[in-house]
RNA sequence: GCACCCGUAGCUCAGUUGGAUAGAGCGCUGCCCUCCGAAGGCAGAGGCCAUAGGUUCGAAUCCUAUCGGGUGCGCCA
């Protein structure tokens, strides 16, 4: 139950009644909106109806707004219309409005605010993607959650989600993997290995690779000729570290549907293959050469032909290479071909997650997705801004050299899950990010994690202490149900049903916009709204939400602190964090 | 040089897709516990929304230019 939705069309229906002839055919509702007003003194609802369509009905803004405002008078649920300013209509509803909405969350519960706007459309979620070369590092960390957190969002509004990852198996750092691994082998078997040469992987993860070769083949496996044993180590080491990575993404509760492997795409008559051929018969592909790049010159780079994809005819700067010198596939050539994949698969939006550095990419990727698809499936980009480390204040040095970086494990192993996840949501995705160590572990109203979490065990110690109190209260939730909401009359209580009609808009307008971070900023407003409801029974000692002498209104304001409880825990979910039941 | 992202309170950031008098937290100045969790709440001070034009009923939001910060710029993934 969407309010806002609700009178939108309620609004619709006024204005059709109203019989006015639409200067061009038929009347243009899309850029009508229906929000809360800024000023919460101005109504409950307010709409910019009659502005966005004076032109149309070729009306003066506030003669149409009358109109409209005497239509909606007439509606049972409205309990006053005003024309304010250039033309706005703000509206006040009855409170029996406000009871529905509240009956609405006590009886689907968290399944409050999930929509349809999605209407199962496939969505393509695209994340993390790290190379599987070594453990997740903080770098990762952003693009994992964000990603996870807009699959979840996605989902409750209704789209079919398929969360996936690309493993990058397929390049030239693969072959260094698969060597540096192999020194390992014979670390395990004895020898002195030395220092790692310059250009290897140094980091001690792959220690226990070569561990479990040794263990596998003992000493048999250095005999084998070196063309076999290279790939089966490419192959052996990959799955070791995605193994790791995968344990990883467990530690933040980030799980893939689908594994995609780039080497698949690879080799003769495979899909790379075919993507390209196809294209090259729509001409979309080319041999050709290109200007030299700007800036610094590369000190091999040399003038030649190569094959070319025509992305700068669908808005890339230029056209992109799709072989390398030495004749394999270029990086972009599998993106092309992996789209291709998606779009066979029946997928109708790819969304990518990407990290900052990448920021170069998004226009061929985008000129990937209108080549190919013709327009049939939609490219959306997000990307990630770099988190600065701070602790207490002062910056975390990590040097990537030497594999001695801040891995994943290390920050959520110190701070745990939960406040990984809600911070790295608790900004835009392309703003930058400082996250603080010790900041986010803190038990206070400074910490947002804390205070969102904070607000669902407070509700929940209410529940715990009315079963208690009032003994025979066994039958909630069902019984709030029964509960008469017009009896919350307080300007506090009707502040937080007000918040709680928002959910389903803020999830919407998420949705859409590819932000989860609406999501943590909304439960961050439902929570304070809450906090400031709650002081309020310090004072007035009749605000409280149990009052043993009125059953009756005790049991609506356990609806109400039900309700709360509710929504932040279905807003949690969403960001993948727990809603405890009581702080420690 | 070119492309993309970003410039909002002293600091870190929101800003309902173009709406009304621009909002939070931190920090600063003061208040509020005989009490369902003070692990909280309330109030005050603090702004030329980088700058200059433009689009229209209306701009922090859209367009253009300028300044400032970040990132990237065949054959790395």
């Amino acid at each position: 139950m969407n309010i806002f939705a609700d009178f939108a069309e309620r609004i619709s229906a006024v204005v059709a009644a109203l019989g006015l002839e639409p200067e061009a055919g038929a009347l243009d509702l899309s850029r009508v909106t229906v929000e809360p007003p800024r000023d919460a003194a101005h109504g409950d609802l307010a709409t910019n109806a009659a502005m966005v369509l004076s032109k149309q009905l070729k009306m003066k803004p506030r003669d149409l707004a009358e109109k409209i405002a005497e239509g909606l008078r007439s509606d049972s649920d409205v309990a006053a219309v005003d024309v304010a300013g250039p033309g706005f209509i703000n509206i006040r509803v009855n409170p029996v409005v406000w009871s529905r909405v509240l009956g609405a969350v006590v009886s689907a519960r968290q399944n409050f605010g999930r929509s349809a706007r999605g209407q199962n459309t496939k969505v393509n979620v695209e994340y993390v993607s790290a190379n599987p070369t070594g453990p997740m590092h903080v770098g990762h960390t952003r693009g994992a959650v964000v990603g996870d957190a807009l699959a979840n969002l996605l989902s409750f509004a209704g789209y079919d989600v398929t969360r996936e990852y690309l493993i990058n198996d397929a390049g030239s750092q693969i072959d260094v993997l698969a060597q540096s691994a192999y020194l390992r082998y014979l670390e395990a078997l004895g020898e002195d290995i030395g220092e790692i040469p310059e250009g290897l992987y140094p980091g001690e993860y792959l220690i226990p690779v070569g561990q479990s070769l040794k263990e596998e083949f003992g000493a048999s496996f250095k005999d084998k000729p070196e063309a076999e044993r290279h790939a089966f180590l490419k192959d052996f080491t990959v799955s070791k570290m995605m193994e790791m990575i995968k344990a990883d993404l467990d530690l933040l509760n980030v799980h893939h549907d689908v594994f995609y492997s780039e080497k698949s795409m690879h080799g003769e008559g495979k899909a790379i293959d075919l993507t390209l051929d196809s294209l090259r018969a729509r001409d979309l592909v080319y041999q050709g050469t290109l200007p030299p790049p700007k800036g610094e010159l590369p000190d091999d780079w040399e003038d030649r032909e190569q094959t070319l994809f025509r992305s700068s005819n669908y808005g890339d700067d230029i056209d992109r290479p799709l072989v390398k010198s030495d004749g394999s596939y270029t990086y972009f050539a599998a993106d092309v071909a992996y789209f291709k994949d998606k779009l066979d698969r029946g997928f109708k939006e790819m969304i990518f997650i990407l990290g900052a550095d990448h920021a170069g990419y998004v226009k061929r990727l985008e000129a990937v997705g209108r080549a190919v698809s013709g327009g049939s499936a939609e490219v959306i980009c997000r990307l990630c801004q770099l988190v600065k480390l701070f602790r207490a204040g002062e910056p975390v040095k990590m040097s990537k050299r030497s594999g001695n970086f801040v891995t994943l494990r290390d920050v959520v192993e110190e701070v745990g899950r939960d406040p990984v996840r809600f911070m790295m949501l608790y900004r835009k995705n392309d703003a930058h990010l400082d996250f603080d160590f010790q900041k986010v572990t803190e038990q206070s109203k400074d910490n947002p994690v804390f205070y969102v979490q904070y607000g669902h065990a407070r509700c929940k110690s209410v529940l715990r202490q009315a079963a208690e109190e009032l003994g025979g209260l066994s039958v909630f939730p069902e019984g709030l149900r029964a509960a008469d909401y017009a009896l919350l009359e307080d300007e506090g209580e009707q502040n937080i049903i007000a918040k709680l009609a928002q959910w389903p808009r803020i999830v919407d307008g998420a949705a859409e916009a590819h932000e989860p971070h609406r999501v943590a900023f909304y439960l961050y407003e439902l929570a304070s709204a809450l906090h400031g409801h709650w002081s309020k029974g310090k004072e007035k000692p009749q605000l409280r939400f149990i009052n043993d002498k009125k059953p009756e209104l005790t049991l609506a304001r356990l609806a109400l602190v039900y309700a709360v409880s509710q929504v932040i825990a279905s807003g949690l979910k969403v960001l993948g964090v727990d809603a405890p039941e009581e702080m420690r």
